[in-house]
DNA sequence: CTTAAAAGTAACTAACTGGTGCGTTACCAG
DNA sequence: CTGGTAACGCACCAGTTAGTTACTTTTAAG
């Protein structure tokens, strides 16, 4: 209602650092382990403020979840991916992908939290549904448009190859510590954050390459 | 000290269904999540017993997970893949990882857990640094019978590889309840895990093969 | 200026939660 | 039989925690 007047009172700027602060806070330590005041402290507003405008800690939840979603597809819309010819389109993706995971880690413990929970928070959002698909469409479209060049094979389902481009750069993020004392190696170095990018596209690249 | 004789009172007996107990509710709900009273209450000990044998809800967190990833490691050892020609060895790792996260649902959560709080209660684990040695070892030594006989290329890095298995797998299976909402379909009815088993193993060979 | 609605705050509560003090009971060596 | 010890259990903290109540302050319309 008023973004053009700066107020000591303002909604929308308390909501937004509520949100922040809690999708900081939940990616942090998980839902359960997320603590309301703390939320309250971090958004310098008031804990009452949090139930006034979400309800409940765990429509709270809901809401940081929905929009961490949001973004990363509204982010990948904004690749213009069916600009490019198909192998430079699905290398993008790949490249895009894994940065995303790598500039907003709160996005991976804020998944993961969700998937402890059964995917509860999730399950009312329609918006979400929407995107996903246009999503999917546009991979799907990419590979189409790769079999139709030739330079892709036939029969690759966008959906699994999808969940294999996220799979193979979330899983090396969201286990970095555990992998590192598996591995004993650093997997957050720039050597091997560069080698582990070079090998997933590898990866998707022999997964479709005719 | 006595395993002889039927106890009323049986340490070991007690300790086991304690971590047994841990492990399905840290599993369940998370480090932050689960509760010591519930814990006691379904070891049918109590929550005495739980300080008495283990020190703190951390502890017993520790050695839940350091014996989850230990018996992965030794199910791996098992499956003696050295005897095997290597592409039928590879074949057995990819069907094997699969088949252990679908069957040991609580693995996966644990590690999620565990490197939510950034993989500290796995530091100190020596046992586990030498099984992970020796199950990197087994992968190289597979991939090196690959290339010296021909039908593996060369110049593919075990630990790259190790972590891609288990992304393909673990990804699929942890964020099904996201994933299923997202793609609009049911990843767990037999049709889909068959499918997604399928595309795994297609995808490492890929990656390996000449 | 007035006023009502919206924004904001502090103090509170009822239910938990990890952890412990302390007493009891079964087991086994001698 | 007996005394010491390990196994066990009750009842209770002290500190949290999500959520609420009752209140004040600011904003903006008329």
């Amino acid at each position: 209602m008023a973004e053009t007047k700066p107020r000591t009172r303002d909604a929308d700027a308390t909501k937004a650092r509520i949100l922040a602060a809690a999708k900081s806070e939940f990616a942090r330590l998980g839902l359960g382990g997320a603590r309301v005041d703390e939320i309250a402290e971090k958004a310098q507003a008031n804990k009452r403020m949090i139930y006034h405008y979400f309800g409940s800690k765990e429509d709270l939840f809901q809401v940081v979840l929905e929009e961490a979603y949001l973004d990363i597809r509204s982010a990948e819309q904004d690749l213009e991916l069916d600009h490019l010819p198909p192998r430079e389109a699905l290398e993008t993706l790949v490249r895009f992908t894994w940065q995303y995971y790598l500039d907003n880690p709160e996005f991976i413990t804020l998944v993961n939290s969700a998937n402890l929970h059964r995917g509860r928070h999730l399950e009312g959002s329609d918006r979400l549904r929407t995107a996903s698909r246009r999503f999917v469409n546009m991979v799907r479209a990419i590979l189409d448009r790769g079999v139709e060049s030739g330079v892709f094979r036939v029969g690759v389902d966008p959906v699994q190859l999808n969940i294999t481009i996220a799979a193979i750069g979330y899983y090396y993020l969201t286990n970095r510590y555990t992998g590192g004392i598996l591995f004993e190696r650093d997997f957050m170095t720039q050597p091997a954050l560069k080698e582990r990018l070079a090998f997933n596209i590898d990866t998707v690249m022999r997964l479709v390459l005719a």
